[in-house]
DNA sequence: GTCTATATCCGGATAGAC
DNA sequence: GTCTATCCGGATATAGAC
């Protein structure tokens, strides 16, 4: 584990970017291999299967998720702790290519569906919406706060036509989402 | 065209069911018609290619999101026409199997992307977020506006752990994409 | 309108040399 | 760590009988 050959890392990000534009069922391990100027046979002696490409790019991502939420489960449940969670989880997006993996999974997920990893990340995105909510609310709530996490990696997709730098449109995610939650602004507590 | 044969209303049925909830790539025509009891030669008698299935699927919404922008260019530029805006277009979404549509474009993004019809949907979408907001507007409410429709659809898979049905949906999505609008409710102008 | 049979191609994956 | 060569399965699509 964690050898980081610098093909390895090469063959990761040539992979995110092909199945991310491509699609992941439609880019052949030919193709990948291809853009590397290396043969198919090279990509197997680093990754067992085309999976496990997939899951050596998605598990950063759920174990940043995973010690959000244990962080969260700690504090108290008031909209502090859910501005700081929004606050921390945007953070998080600035570091290594979690939006681009974000963006992946987004644009392929029938494709990954029976993926492995891809039943933890359901199941986290859905405790990170009941950590924005309480029990009692109203549909219409539990479907903003979704829209509010969606919000933090969606600018980079949704607002491609302006032309914005990562800080910006990572400014403007975030202040939609604390509108969506109820904190900041008019979106408010309803 | 138009012949709406029992077979090819079947084949299309099937066909959107698999496609959206394995993947467009990896359903096989031998799955489609092995699940109709028909061979796959049989299929290519009602369509030409793999991609004209889709093609059909997504003729009809793009035919109605087409004839929603023309309405909408000919009212003025209001508050009130973009609530009968969202309205109408949540009004489609009841008729034939548009919302399994979105659902399957939703989910295989990545393999459609060099569809035919793509191209077109995207476009329509954008315009239709022109229509929802102003040109001097900040990225903040062009963002708004994206998750206002995106509201119209996400119910149906954002909130499938509810037990609701369709209509409870339907309006739940009215009324979040209502706020994000700026109109009713607290999520107004700003 | 649906079948059988087949052509052609390309996918993921492995074995073993260097 | 990267190569060549190859296996095997299944993909889309077509031809032509019924």
């Amino acid at each position: 584990m964690r050898e980081n050959t610098d093909t390895r890392s090469r063959i990761q990000e040539v992979a995110l970017d092909l199945f991310t534009e491509r699609g992941y069922e439609a880019t052949s391990l030919r193709e990948i291999a291809e853009v590397l100027g290396v043969t198919k046979a090279a990509l197997y002696y680093h990754f067992r299967t085309k999976e496990d490409i997939v899951s050596s790019l998605t598990e950063d991502r759920l174990a940043a998720m995973q010690r959000l939420i244990d962080w969260a489960q700690t504090q108290p449940r008031t909209i502090e702790t859910r501005v700081e969670l929004i606050r921390r989880y945007s953070e998080e997006l600035r570091r290594g290519r979690h939006p681009q993996v974000m963006s992946f999974m987004e644009r392929n997920q029938a494709s990954l569906r029976d993926h492995p990893k891809m039943g933890g990340m359901r199941d986290k995105m859905l405790e990170l919406v009941n950590l924005l909510s309480d029990v009692g609310d109203p549909p219409t709530t539990r479907l903003k706060c979704a829209f509010a996490l969606f919000s933090l990696h969606a600018p980079w997709f949704l607002l491609r036509d302006q032309n914005m730098d990562d800080e910006e449109l990572r400014q403007v995610g975030i202040q939609v989402a604390m509108e969506l939650i109820g904190a900041d602004g008019p979106v408010s507590e309803r």
